[in-house]
DNA sequence: TCAATAACTTTTCTCGAGATTTTTGTCTAT
DNA sequence: ATAGACAAAAATCTCGAGAAAAGTTATTGA
């Protein structure tokens, strides 16, 4: 195997957070996929600093991060803004994620191993537990299904030896994330997405390529669609 | 034509620098580029913020900005490093560049008006007569070449309505700077490089996309096996 | 009434000093 | 001689206040 794949990320995400900056990025990133901080909307470090309780400095270095995401556009001498959400940026995003995300996946059916098989089962089944508890509605439940959700569509690329393609990738999810949290809000899971994700594990793992990358595409497209029926005044 | 393509830049890279902490981004990413700060090497802020004379906190809002660009990484509690090179790295960046700029390139011909033919023409000139005055050997010659070079591959996925990937593509490309520069070391353009241009837009202009793109990723994959043939201990 | 200028307010940007954490160096005991 | 622990040094991270810029309101003149 590569020895990219066992390199360290590009961006770390999955250590926690060492620093209050870094605290505080979380916080904030959540909030902005959340919504809680409207898109288009200025975020202002003097309010904030106390929202966040630290520094002026340190949310100045959290924000900083964001445009790393791309969650935050940043204009010279005139602060930080929320990135703005419209149908037309969601388009380019899950057309994108396409591109990069069936292109890793055909190179992980090309290289993956026995592990990388086996963790794809595995997270199948943790999201699988995930969608049955998803029927009472509570936010928590469906914060675990969006973790684990994620955790399946990395796990599937898992095998994927180049670490730009992931790293792109993972901004793009983290963008994506904020729309599909829209056509959540109205339709909970009305798609048989299991049925779509038992598809694509069983294509990967019968090292079929053309028709694993064809679901998933379609499968990542149905959420666009998804988004581009809700009411037209949704994304403001 | 789509309203993206007249939508701002995610990361503004045209507009001349308007503070204090771009102005140090954009003087450590030349010295990181060229060499003077060598891969893996630590940025201490203490050292560099009287060698480029800001403050320590706007010096570190600069590095933080170069982390977006990922030539550089931080690590919590242990500050920064320029990001350090390997061949499998540049095998990386060229693959994920062919995918992208393809793709932005298949979509340019397909989208691309007549102004979009213009501007590719008029960049393969100015990159042309860029080749004539490069026999001198002056840097300053070299320099300009690159820029005209970059002008030009901008140019040709310039009809792709896709901000993100033009995003990636941007950053990308920043990345092959630093290893094109060590080819161009030993090497100063042995590639009959205009030839190949000179045969990418006339597949463009002819409307060929397959034709484009496939000459295209030799291009680009003709610079990764120039980086191969250097000394080993070349990349350290 | 409207436009342009000027003063004021708000916000961002910048700096230097103090508090934590990491790294380095030394010493001791096995 | 090596390993571990303790102490000193260096670097990073954090904070609040001052300087510069942008945005806002009020005033003045046509």
């Amino acid at each position: 195997m590569n020895d990219l794949a066992n390199a360290p990320d590009l961006v770390s995400d999955s250590d926690e957070p060492k620093t209050l900056a870094e605290t505080a990025y979380r916080q904030l990133r959540r909030d902005i996929i959340e919504g809680v901080h409207r898109p288009g909307e200025k975020l202002r470090v003097e309010h904030l600093k106390d929202q966040y309780e630290v520094g002026a400095g340190t949310l100045r270095e959290a924000l900083q991060l964001l445009v790393t995401d791309a969650l935050v556009v940043a204009q010279g001498q005139r602060g930080f803004r929320v990135a703005p959400m419209s149908l037309d940026d969601f388009a380019d995003i899950t057309r994108t994620r396409v591109l990069l995300e069936t292109s890793a996946l055909q190179q992980s059916i090309e290289l993956g191993d026995d592990a990388w098989e086996a963790s794809v089962v595995a997270a199948f089944h943790m999201l699988s537990r995930a969608e049955d508890k998803l029927g009472d509605g509570s936010k928590a439940s469906r914060e675990e299904w969006e973790m684990r959700n994620r955790a399946f569509h990395e796990a599937l690329i898992g095998a994927c030896p180049s670490r730009w393609i992931r790293h792109f990738q993972n901004i793009l999810y983290h963008q994506s994330e904020r729309y599909r949290r829209l056509s959540l809000f109205r339709q909970p899971i009305p798609r048989d997405v299991h049925a779509e994700h038992q598809a694509i594990v069983d294509a990967a793992l019968a090292r079929n390529g053309a028709e694993a990358t064809r679901i998933l595409s379609e499968h990542i497209l149905r959420t666009l669609e998804a988004v581009r029926q809700l009411p037209a005044d949704f994304i403001n």
